[in-house]
DNA sequence: TTGTCGGCCGATCGCCGACAA
DNA sequence: TTGTCGGCGATCGGCCGACAA
């Protein structure tokens, strides 16, 4: 996966290491995000010190959420000594791609129908309309996150006139269960495929919700029907 | 979970064995069942002898599928021995709990509605209809295998008269994902509560599928969204 | 007895401009 | 510039009897 896209899809305030940091492993908190119980009494120490020693980025195949693998062995940093040498910042993100994230309002995941485009979006990264034609509209196909394709009505109509996004949106919204609150994010980077053509991708962040994350929640089971 | 009802909707062939059966344990088709990649080179021995120390009859929360936990124990079968006395035959299944299955043919499971109810269905497991009414229906209200309620209107009309389940047929055929050649259990046995009365209960048993069961084919996973 | 079909009616979906924040 | 609303037309869900297997 485009260690851009899962960037701008993960929630902003995510930050993975790089293979050989040194980081701490905290068994709590991990407990926690599994959902089983805690160990009682507690383990003596909450905090390993760690080195990375693999970074995987991935996408979860059914809420789309980004989510990294990270393996650790644990060993002792080099406490007193310097830190090692900072990597070189990293180069400005290439400028050919562009995202633009929203947070869905009720009227953009009301079964009502469509989507407002956000004037920002539809002029930095969808591609332009004819505004000759009347009403201007064009079909967007977006990749999501799973490489799966999603077709989009863009039309630029009503008084104002704005930008919607029409038939194929509900159908997104329902595919993906998103509700308002949640946002999606509209990529673009030039076409793996053809030079100078652009290429959209869609990807998804869900608010946090009570109870976090229902769909992760489902077992598998070994069916044992015979004997 | 009443053995009866987890009996009527397993597939008919399914036998459980009871504790301190002897039995076979046969790793290869575990294996396969769990769609993991099979060992290679397979193991040496194939079949282990094994005694049963537990049974758990249950039903998975979302498919509603019958499945048991079985536990064994692996020991030298008495080979040569005469086996353990047969356990006493078991009591003719009491009176009071009576089922009947049928396979959902298109029409039942179309969008197009109801639900064509059998007349030994309607006359053996239902609660009767007061043939005075025109037409004569009622409601009916049934728990699935999960406690869950399900409310089913049950009208008896057309030409020539026959039984069908209508409002709210289609929601339960959507909720629990049926097709045609799936098949429905309708289940009455005496309320727990309410002396001479019966309670109505309605199971699922499904259609071997090709790529077997693709709801168990989820993962759970922890998110790590940051570190 | 019961599976499938066409008719038909009502509910919902989803596209639209109006309008106001 | 853009969020929400009421309108309304098209589509679909779902109840019905007819009919035949």
């Amino acid at each position: 996966i485009d260690r851009r896209v899962w960037m701008a899809c993960a929630v902003p305030l995510s930050r993975i290491p790089a293979v050989g940091d040194q980081v701490f492993y905290f068994p709590y908190g991990h407990a926690e995000q599994c959902r089983d119980p805690l160990p009682d009494p507690l383990p003596d120490r909450h905090v390993f010190p760690c080195a990375v020693t693999a970074v995987h980025l991935a996408v979860d195949a059914v809420t789309d959420e980004p989510y990294a693998t990270i393996s650790l062995v644990p060993g002792t940093h080099y406490d007193d000594q310097p830190h090692p040498p900072a990597p070189a910042p990293a180069p400005a993100p290439a400028p050919d791609f562009s995202y633009y994230a929203k947070q869905l309002t009720q009227s953009d995941s009301n079964n009502g129908g469509g989507f407002s485009v956000p004037r920002y979006c539809a002029d930095n990264i969808l591609p332009g309309l004819n505004f000759s034609d009347d009403p201007p509209l064009q079909n967007l196909r977006m990749k999501d996150l799973q490489g799966d394709d999603w077709e989009f009505r863009h039309i630029y109509r009503g008084t104002p006139r704005r930008h919607l996004l029409t038939t194929g949106w509900s159908k997104f919204v329902n595919a993906k269960m998103l509700v308002a609150g949640d946002t999606v994010v509209f990529m673009r980077r030039p076409d793996a495929d053809n030079e100078n053509e652009k290429e959209l991708l869609v990807g998804v962040r869900r608010a946090a919700r009570y109870g976090a994350y229902p769909l992760r929640n489902v077992r598998a089971r070994v069916p044992v029907d015979e004997v």
